[in-house]
DNA sequence: TTATTTGTACCGAACGGTCTGTTTGTGTAT
DNA sequence: ATACACAAACAGACCGTTCGGTACAAATAA
C-alpha cells in the first residue's frame, strides 16, 4: 500500500531528531523508521541525507526566527528586560530538553568547517538570528540601557554569540548557565 | 614483525584526528592507519574507541592548557593587554587551521548532552582553561583595567564562552572573529 | 496510457570490536 | 651463559551490524 507523505511533517520530524543526535549520530534507517517513510520514499523525495538535512536546517530557522519575534514583541518590557528574559527562558528550557542545544549551533560545530553548502546554510540562519534581535537591541540602546557606542548589529552578535557558547558549554555541565547569560547583560548595562 | 609503538604519540595523532573530524566521523580503521598501528595493537592499548577519545581530551587539556600559560606569562604587558593578545591570536589562528576549532568545545557539542563520562572529562578540562586565566583576570581587575564588582572566576567564564561562541561560529563563517572578540573585551574595560 | 511515487530487497563499504596465533622482553632456574 | 616459562604486546583475518544509497516492481495518479 502506498502512503501518501507529509513532506513538511517528515521534516520537522527529521529535524527534531537531528537536533538531538547530530548528522553523524543518525542514519538515514532511523530516519525513516520515525518516520514511517521507506527508503524508497525517502530518497525520492529528498535525493539525499545531506540534501534533507539542509531541508531541515531551514525549517529550524523559521521555526526558531518565529519564537524570538514573538517572545520579543508579546509583552511591554522595556528592550533590554525583554532581551534579557528571551535568553534566561531559552537557557533555563534547556533542563527540560536533555541540553539539546541550538541546532545550528549544533551544526556549525559538526559539519562547518568540513562541508561548505552546510556552512553557509548555517551561517545564513545565524544571520537571521543576528536580524532579529537587533531591533530590540536598537532600542534599548534608545532606551540609554546599553551603550550606543557600538553598532546594534555587532553588540548582536556579540551578546548570540556568548549565548551560544553558554548552550554548548550547558551540555556537559547540564547547568543553565541563565545565570551567567544574566551577569554578563549587566555587564553590558549603562 | 611487532612494532613497538608509543602510546603518548599514538594518542597526540589521535587527538589530532579527533580534533579535525569528531568522534563519530573517525573511525578506528583511520586511527590505525594514521598511527601505523593494528587493531589488535590498538585494542589491547586502548581498550575501546571511547576510552581512547577520554585519554585524546586529557592530553589536550595539558596541552592547550600550557600553551595559555605560556602566552598569559611571557610578555610584561599589562594583564587585559595579554588577556586581549591572548584570544585575538588564539582566534586569528584559525584561519590558518581549516576552522578546527578547540577540541574540547568541539566535544562537549558533540558528545557532552549525550555521553556521561565524555561530559565530565569536557567540563572538568573546560574548568582547568578557566582557572588558567583567571589569574590574569584578577590581576586586570587590581590594575582597575576591569570591573571588580564581578568575581574573577565569572568573569573568567563569560569571557572563555564567548571565545567558544566564535570559534563554532568561525567554522562555518571562515572569519576569524577576533574583532567581535576585542570589540566585546573592550565593553568589559573600565 | 504514461508519469510519478512507494515498498522492499539488496549493494558494497565502513563500522566497532573480537579472536587466534605470533612475537617479544623479562624473570628465573640451571 | 643458557634454557625455559610466562605475560604483555602485537598482527591481521574475521565477526555481525549498520552505513548511505540503488534497483526495480508494484501501486497510484494524470
Amino acid at each position: 500500500m502506498n502512503y501518501r507523505h507529509d513532506k513538511e511533517a517528515v521534516i520537522r520530524k527529521g529535524m527534531e531528531l537531528f537536533w538531538a543526535k547530530g548528522f553523524h549520530n543518525l542514519g538515514v534507517d532511523e530516519i525513516c523508521r520515525e518516520t514511517r517513510m521507506t527508503k524508497g520514499a525517502f530518497y525520492n523525495a529528498f535525493k539525499s541525507k545531506e540534501l534533507f538535512l539542509l531541508a531541515t536546517i531551514e525549517t529550524y530557522g523559521n521555526f526558531i526566527t518565529d519564537h524570538l519575534q514573538k517572545q520579543l514583541t508579546k509583552t511591554k518590557l522595556k528592550a533590554f528586560d525583554k532581551l534579557s528574559n528571551l535568553y534566561q527562558e531559552l537557557l533555563d528550557a534547556q533542563t527540560k530538553n536533555n541540553h539539546i542545544g541550538c541546532f545550528v549551533n549544533n551544526t556549525m560545530s559538526e559539519m562547518g568547517a568540513v562541508n561548505t553548502s552546510i556552512a553557509s546554510a548555517t551561517s545564513d540562519q545565524f544571520d537571521k538570528f543576528l536580524n532579529t534581535i537587533e531591533p530590540t537591541i536598537r532600542e534599548a540602546q534608545k532606551d540609554k540601557d546599553v551603550s550606543n557606542a557600538i553598532n546594534s548589529k555587532l553588540l548582536a552578535e556579540i551578546i548570540h554569540t556568548t549565548f551560544f557558547g553558554l548552550l554548548t558549554r550547558s551540555k556537559s555541565t547540564k547547568t543553565s548557565g541563565s545565570a551567567v547569560m544574566i551577569t554578563f547583560l549587566n555587564t553590558l548595562k549603562n
